[in-house]
DNA sequence: GAGTTTGAAACT
DNA sequence: CAGTTTCAAACTC
């Protein structure tokens, strides 16, 4: 590999493909050897200034932030232990001058699979901090090896391949505290700073795929971020060439200089040849349909997720497809980490959805992004805000519970970001620092799609955003927070038996309708997919989702399912999914034969993508969403429910405000909390507030902490 | 594509 | 907090 330039280093937010060179990650490539120690406080700065200035510190998505929070505290509590055990194991093996960012990585293996090393328990003088802390780090990058560890052939390889590079740890622990925590510290500052480098390797596509954001592109744009991990795998699962720095980061940076999107097939070899020859060969046996499909694969983390475990080291053909789709699921887990903050606000629904180009592009990421089909043919619905321990119930002996809490989870965020590449916003005035921009209230910046003026919503302006955000903030700390979000059935209950959407999710502030009858996307309720509930401040609901008094919005309610049919078959009627069988309809509200898409596919896209997408279950767990009649607009909307943060949901369940939230859920500073209108009977809001109280125990607070 | 409608966001 | 204005998306033609 080539020497690394170190004197560069300030990436700008406009910075090019061509600086990768200069950037971070081959200072991280520094950072490998063993004279990283002696780098001055340089590096340092600059890692802090870009730390700080990040995309995803600048727009830190609350349900973001959540995410990776609890991704971390989850993968740690698992691996830690195990890790501290084998790290005394190898001690005696120390022949390491491995780096790292490989142990750590191999760390995060060693969780997906504890059993491939005696684990004894003991963990003598161990420093869990250390392990602790580097957890962190692996997680942020390569965090998601654990996937790649599934197969048993890679078992036992990736099992010896950490042993070695345990010595290293074993080394960090005899450094001075200090120096380990500074270490740590760059080491995470790295981690930033290739995250964002690989975003700017992003944004620098859309220009690319001026052609208008075809499917290919985006699936490219996908890949060619999750290239980063991929040397990983390989080295991870075969550990038969380890003369590679092997850091996630390294391997990015092998790979990403020599991608694009004409190459994808290089992509593919680049991250295959050196380990696998065989495997190599056959890929590119597959020539571009199979490129394609890997890439594609990347993104999807369906197949990968599902069926690893049922793939067979039969021959080697097999294990390089296996390999493929542990490329692809590694992938999937770096973008999510890059994410800036999803568009999880309402705002950004449609956004996403608007930039949808091509149906087949649509209809391929959704395959993948949202559904996880089991093996058995079946679709699993994410349930990532459970815990991961909670999640996955259907195929826990295919994937550990992690992997379905967490792959789709990136999955979105990647996606959403990709889609949200395409139009945008088309702000003339607020020169996107206000919520009325949708990329600026989704936490996103303005690209090339948006058709916007004056557009501040840009990294060039940075502290112009970050600082308009704060203020926002300020103002109204949910302003940024996902505006739908998932309520417990026991909360739907509390509000009527009838009252039940297809997705067990609720604007969080509610709808003040007046004239649309929140049957129109003027309504957020009605855009989100989500009924109205007590919260709205709506007049005359006939919320085909749900209105606010309750009113089932399935057939009984003829006018509500009139409009929302009519709706939904006015620019979208090709979109209308059949439901695919009971099964999947249990697991999943809306079911869809096609789309999956996780990323919130909200009604304000019109283009020719199938909707459908369903909502993850955890929003969408009331069994009978279904009414066949309200099924057909509730696809339509379904993934809107997806923009609901997988996260989100603990979070706010978390919150203990009162179970009047209600009332008290509009943010501070909110406007429109008038009381219910008075359209409604009397008697109905009554109604909504008696049971409103008596949801007191189940009910998600909708209030800010 | 232009104009209108709508309701959230912002302002007073 | 309520009323008004601004804004951009949704909608209509």
């Amino acid at each position: 590999m080539d020497t690394p330039h170190k004197t560069q280093i300030t990436p700008t937010p406009t910075s090019s493909l061509s600086k990768i060179e200069d950037s971070p990650v081959f200072k991280y490539i520094d950072s490998l050897s063993p004279i990283e120690q002696a780098k001055s406080s340089q590096t340092d700065n600059a890692f802090n200034s870009l730390a700080f200035l990040s995309p995803s510190s600048l727009f830190p998505s609350p349900q973001i932030n959540c995410h990776r929070e609890s991704r971390f505290s989850v993968k740690r509590h698992h691996f830690l232990a195990d890790l501290n055990t084998r790290v005394l194991q190898s001690s005696n093996e120390s022949n390491a001058s491995q780096e790292a960012s490989k142990a750590i990585e191999q760390s995060g293996l060693y969780d997906e699979h504890p059993g491939c090393l005696s684990n004894d328990g003991s963990s003598e003088g161990i420093s869990c901090d250390l392990f602790d802390k580097q957890s962190d780090l692996a997680v942020e990058l390569p965090g998601t090896s654990k996937y790649d560890c599934r197969s048993p052939d890679d078992n036992l390889e990736a099992c010896d391949a950490l042993l070695k590079k345990t010595s290293l740890e074993v080394v960090e622990q005899e450094r001075s505290p200090f120096q380990r925590s500074r270490d740590e510290w760059k080491e995470r500052q790295r981690s930033f700073e290739n995250e964002r480098d690989l975003r700017k390797i992003r944004r620098i596509k859309p220009s690319e795929e001026a052609a208008g954001c075809g499917w290919v592109a985006v699936v490219s744009d996908v890949a060619d971020m999750l290239t980063v991990n991929t040397s990983i795998i390989h080295e991870n699962s075969d550990g038969q060439d380890q003369r590679t720095v092997d850091s996630g980061t390294t391997s990015f940076i092998s790979n990403i200089p020599e991608f694009s999107l004409d190459n994808a097939n290089n992509l593919e070899n680049a991250e295959s040849g050196d380990h696998q020859g065989s495997c190599k060969q056959n890929e590119l046996g597959e020539s571009v349909t199979d490129q394609t499909s890997c890439i594609l694969s990347t993104c999807l983390p369906d197949k990968p997720v599902v069926t690893d475990s049922s793939l067979k080291k039969d021959d080697k053909g097999e294990k390089c497809s296996q390999l493929s789709r542990q490329r692809s699921i590694r992938r999937r887990c770096l973008v999510f980490e890059k994410s800036p903050g999803f568009g999880l606000h309402l705002n950004s629904l449609p956004n996403i959805l608007k930039g949808q180009n091509p149906p087949n592009k649509s209809i391929l990421s959704s395959m993948k992004m949202g559904e996880v089909p089991s093996d058995n043919g079946t679709a699993v619905t994410e349930n990532s805000s459970e815990t991961p321990a909670s999640v996955g119930g259907t195929d826990a002996d295919h994937n550990t519970p992690e992997k379905k809490s967490l792959i789709p989870c990136r999955q979105k965020f990647e996606l959403v970001e990709e889609s949200a590449s395409c139009k945008r916003c088309n702000c003339k005035r607020s020169k996107c620092l206000k919520l009325y921009c949708d990329c600026f209230a989704a936490g996103l910046y303005c690209i090339e799609p948006c058709s916007c003026l004056d557009c501040f919503n840009k990294p060039i302006h940075e502290k112009m955003v970050l600082e308009t955000r704060k203020q926002i903030e300020s103002r109204n700390p949910q302003a940024f927070a996902p505006k739908v979000i998932r309520i417990t059935d026991s909360v739907l209950d509390s509000w009527g038996e009838n009252n039940k959407t297809p997705a067990s999710a609720r604007h969080k502030r509610g709808c003040n309708c007046r004239k649309s009858s929140c049957l129109k996307k003027y309504c957020e309720c009605f855009q989100a997919g989500v009924g109205c509930s007590p919260s709205c401040r709506c007049e005359g609901c006939k919320n085909s989702f749900g209105r606010k008094d309750g009113c089932d919005e399935s057939g009984s309610d003829g006018e509500g399912l009139e409009a929302c049919e009519k709706n939904a078959s006015d620019k979208n009627s090709h979109n209308i999914v059949t439901h695919k069988n009971a099964e999947e309809h249990r697991d999943l509200p809306v079911p869809s034969n096609i789309s999956r898409l996780p990323l919130a596919y909200s009604g304000k896209f019109t283009g020719s993508f199938p909707h459908s997408i369903r909502s993850s279950s955890q929003l969408c767990s009331t069994p009978e969403h279904g009414s066949s009649e309200s099924s057909l607009c509730q696809s339509k909307f379904n993934s809107n429910l997806q923009a609901i943060p997988e996260d989100e949901t603990p979070k706010v369940l978390k919150h203990k405000c009162l179970p009047l939230v209600l009332k008290t859920n509009s943010p501070p500073n909110s406007k429109r909390v008038s009381p219910p209108h008075h359209e409604c009977s009397s008697s109905t809001a009554q109604r909504s507030r008696k049971l409103i109280l008596k949801s007191i125990p189940s009910f998600p607070s909708f209030c800010p902490p």
